[in-house]
DNA sequence: ATAGTCGATTTGTATGACAAACCACCGGGC
DNA sequence: GCCCGGTGGTTTGTCATACAAATCGACTAT
C-alpha cells in the first residue's frame, strides 16, 4: 500500500478520500453514497474501517447516515466549515478567489480583535512567547523557517488573549496563511516584507496598547492581501514592498 | 433546532458520556482511559460502539489513541473548542463566570463585524430572512417562541454576510445565547427588552449602513451582558466543579 | 553498561452474524 | 377508485470474535 502522503491510519486514509470527494464536489449535497459494503469494497477496506471514517465525517457535518436509507451528503450549511480537515480539503480543491476573500475577511474579523485583547490581558510569559516567535521570524534563513515562525507568531497572539475559543480559530488563520504562501510567488529576497508589521503588533502588545495593536494587525492583513493580489494580478512582477 | 445533543444512537450516548467526563474534568489531560474492553464493559456496550465514540472524540481533539498505549486525554489546547458538542458539554458541566466572559468576548468580536458585513453585502432574500425573524420576535408570546426567533435572527445575520466561515460560528452564538437564557432569570414581562436593539440592527442592514449596524450590534451585546450581570445579582455564585 | 531481543499489552482491522429501521409494493376493505 | 395496513427486501446499527501491528518494559548476551 502507498504510504506517500497518507501516513495516517487506514480509516484516516478513507476519511480523507471521502472528505475530499464531498468537499471537492464530486458528490453533491443530497446525493446518497453507495451502501457501506460496496463502498468498503471499492476502497479496499473492511466495513469496520469504512464505518469509522463515515462516523467522523458525520461528526464534521458532511454526511448523515440513516438506517435503511444510506449515508446522504448534507447541505453545505451543516458542514463544520471551521474544522481543520474541511478547510484543508477546501483549499486542496483549487482555492477560488472567492474563498480567499472569505479567509481574508475572517482574518480581518478575528486577528485585530485578538491583538487588541492580547494587548489588554497578556501575561509576561505570553508576551515572551510572541517575542520568541518574532525573533525566529527575524532570524529565519529559509522560507520554511519563516513560515513556521510566522504561524507561531499568530498562534502566540491568539494564545495571549487568554480565550481558548479565540485560539481555536487558529486553524482558520493557519489555512489562510498557508493558502497565501502557496498562491503568492515569493522569492528569498522578499519573503520577510511583513516583518515591520509584525514588529508593530509585538510592540503594541508589549506596551499594552489595545487600539494600536488592533490597527497594526489590521494594516498587516490589508497589506498582505494587497501584496497577494499584486503578485497574482501582475504575474511576473515580484513584490518588493 | 439541532438534534445534536438529543436522543441518539448507542454510540452517541457513549460519546456524550465520555465527552462530559473529559470536558467536565472527571478525567484530566494526560490521563489514559481504561482499555477499550474494560470501558466497553463498564458502559454496557460492545467494543465496536465504544470505538466509534472514541473516534469521534478523537476527531474533536479530546483524546488521542495510540496502539499499545491506550487513549490519552489531550491537553485543552488541542480541543476543538468551537465544536457544538464541546461547547455544550462545557456549559453543562459548569458555566463559570470566566467562561461566560469568554463567550461574551466572542460575540463582541464576531457579531458586530458580521452585522457590518451583512449591511454591506446582504441580498434582498437575506434581508427578508432577517426581517421574518424580527417579526417573529416581535410577535412572540412565549419564552420558547422568543428564544427560537432570537436564534433565528442572529443566524440570519450571519448568513447575510455570505461568508459560510462566519456562519459556522453560529454554534458559539447559539451556546452563548442559550447560556444567557438559562442564567438570567427572565420574566414574561421583560424577555423582550432587547427588541429595540434588534430593530436598530435590522434597519441598519436594510439601509446598508455597515458602521451603524456594527455599533448597534455591539451595544446590543454590551447591554445584554449588563442585563445578565444585573439579574445574577452581581455576585459570583457559580464556581463549583 | 549498552544494545538487541522477546514477550506481554493494547489498539487497529477484518469478518460474519443478527437486530432495527426504513421504503416500496401489494392486497384488502371502504 | 382510494385509503389503509401488512409485508418483505434493503440498508444501517450493534455485537462477538479473531488476528495483525505497534508499543513498552524487562531480560539477556556481549
Amino acid at each position: 500500500m502507498r504510504k506517500t502522503s497518507a501516513v495516517r491510519s487506514l480509516y484516516g486514509h478513507v476519511m480523507h478520500e471521502l472528505g475530499q470527494r464531498i468537499v471537492g464536489g464530486k458528490v453533491k449535497p443530497g446525493d446518497v453514497l453507495p451502501r457501506e459494503e460496496t463502498l468498503a469494497e471499492s476502497l479496499q477496506v473492511s466495513r469496520t474501517a469504512l464505518r469509522e471514517a463515515l462516523k467522523v465525517l458525520s461528526a464534521k457535518g458532511l454526511i448523515e447516515s440513516r438506517t435503511g436509507v444510506g449515508a446522504r451528503v448534507l447541505d453545505k450549511r451543516h458542514w463544520n466549515q471551521l474544522d481543520a480537515d474541511v478547510l484543508a480539503w477546501r483549499c486542496a480543491s483549487m482555492p477560488t478567489d472567492d474563498f480567499v476573500d472569505k479567509l481574508v475577511e475572517m482574518r480581518e474579523v478575528i486577528e485585530p480583535a485578538a491583538a487588541a485583547s492580547a494587548a489588554r490581558r497578556r501575561t509576561a510569559e505570553q508576551l515572551a512567547a510572541i517575542d520568541v516567535a518574532f525573533r525566529a521570524m527575524d532570524e529565519a534563513q529559509t522560507l520554511d523557517e519563516w513560515t513556521a515562525a510566522d504561524l507561531q507568531f499568530h498562534d502566540a497572539v491568539l494564545h495571549a488573549t487568554g480565550n481558548e475559543l479565540l485560539q481555536s480559530l487558529f486553524s482558520v488563520i493557519e489555512t489562510a496563511l498557508g493558502t497565501f504562501f502557496t498562491l503568492s510567488a515569493r522569492t528569498a529576497s522578499n519573503f520577510k516584507y511583513s516583518l515591520p508589521h509584525h514588529q508593530k503588533v509585538l510592540e503594541a502588545i508589549r506596551r499594552k496598547q489595545p487600539e494600536v495593536a488592533r490597527k497594526a494587525m489590521h494594516s498587516m492583513i490589508v497589506d498582505s492581501q494587497a501584496n497577494l493580489q499584486h503578485s497574482r494580478g501582475r504575474g511576473r512582477r515580484k513584490a518588493t514592498a
